[in-house]
DNA sequence: AACCAATAAATTGTCGACAATCTAGATATC
DNA sequence: GATATCTAGATTGTCGACAATTTATTGGTT
């Protein structure tokens, strides 16, 4: 389900679109060059195409540039991503708040009939949360909060270096039937348009998906 | 003073360096169209590095691009002003936080003996704060969080966009000798390592300093 | 054998030209 | 006179080639 679409009009677009899922979803490791000539010949496209696509990249801190040599998928460290739950945390904290203020009625409610009607499928099948439906949520959050910059912000650059590091650090099970009751209860707040609970919820929302990550992260040594 | 150093490296560096400070301080006017033929005509340099340029102000939110159109400098509206702020203070003011943990003691002393050092200069002339000083104190701290993420992403978008504001604003002026109160309140609570004080300061600091301008912005009209 | 210098190969940065797309003006039609 | 269509001009998007810089290789010296 794509639920904010990107369009590629131009075919800088496509080239940048297809490079950042192949360096998201990990088909180009971490740490790996991106040689200009060998994507060009990858992707059948000019070099200026590959250039601007990989200068978009770095925009959005997935690749990591140096002048005369070249771009680089950064290495995601553990600090690095205490350091990206930190913002989100503060980011996203502030557009539940705001959400609560500003978010028409029309959103909740679509928002919270989407939960209401995964509840069956995630008491059955602990599949849920992982991926899309986690991101939805957080999205349509977002979106309520009404604050333009902030979307683009994070729908630009936040969400996908997120995902990065779930993906390179193998973070696709657990944790999900309690994610899922935390979702609830924002959306409630937000339903009650009470934006500091609404923070708070959120705040530990996130607070929780850090933990259970550095958890793993530590486990991995 | 310049107290983060962005050397330019390459032709395209310069020429994205020399087209911000246009737009940022008023040269190249809000809704301005940025005409690539144009652009490296007077800059004297190729389109090529007129497009890298324009693509990474596009980046940073300074212009507005649409495929197969064009370029165009930013407009910023009221709300727009309201949504920068409101992203400042949850992010400055968790920076604040992040100071009083992680800033060493050598950049606490640093900072606060650059205050006392401004505190005659502010009683006598009230020029003080409406430029480098204020951007330089916001900085240091944001530094002295440690989290890279942060320093990036704010020193990169927002405190150009931020100083777009005002100067398109017009603001120059007052708001001098208090918000230097502020500061110091601010680098107190950091030095007492008092994280929660320091982001509730700072927080209220920068809400003032949003509801100067509003108030500005609402005599304009 | 280790270290340094000079050269060769490869990669990135920059350029000018062509192709694709949009905008404006003129012409035609109702 | 207003609207729609077509054409001409201008602007952006894409391409291949050349220049500048970095990296690897070779050769020489201690």
């Amino acid at each position: 389900m794509v639920f904010f679409k990107e369009q590629a009009v131009t075919s800088s677009d496509k080239t940048y679109f297809q490079l950042r899922e192949e360096i998201v979803e990990g088909a180009i490791p971490a740490g790996a060059k991106l040689s200009e000539v060998e994507l060009s010949t990858k992707y059948e496209v000019s070099r200026a195409v590959i250039r601007e696509a990989i200068n978009r990249l770095e925009a959005c801190n997935i690749v990591e540039r140096k002048a005369n040599v070249g771009a680089r998928v950064v290495t995601l460290t553990e600090d690095g991503l205490l350091e990206l739950y930190q913002i989100r945390e503060a980011l996203e904290g502030m557009a539940a708040r705001l959400a609560a203020q500003n978010m028409p009625e029309a959103e909740i409610y679509e928002l919270s009939s989407l939960l209401e009607g995964q509840q069956d499928e995630v008491r059955q099948s602990h599949t849920y949360y992982q991926e899309a439906g986690d991101l939805d949520f957080h999205y349509r959050i977002i979106v309520g909060s009404k604050n333009q910059q902030l979307i683009t912000m994070l729908s630009n650059g936040i969400y996908h270096l997120a995902r990065m590091y779930r993906v390179q650090l193998g973070m696709t099970g657990p944790r999900v039937t309690t994610a899922y009751d935390e979702h609830k209860h924002i959306v409630r707040a937000i339903s009650n348009r009470d934006g500091e609970l609404a923070e708070i919820l959120m705040r530990r929302h996130i607070q929780y998906s850090k933990n259970n990550i550095a958890v793993k992260l530590t486990k991995m040594k």
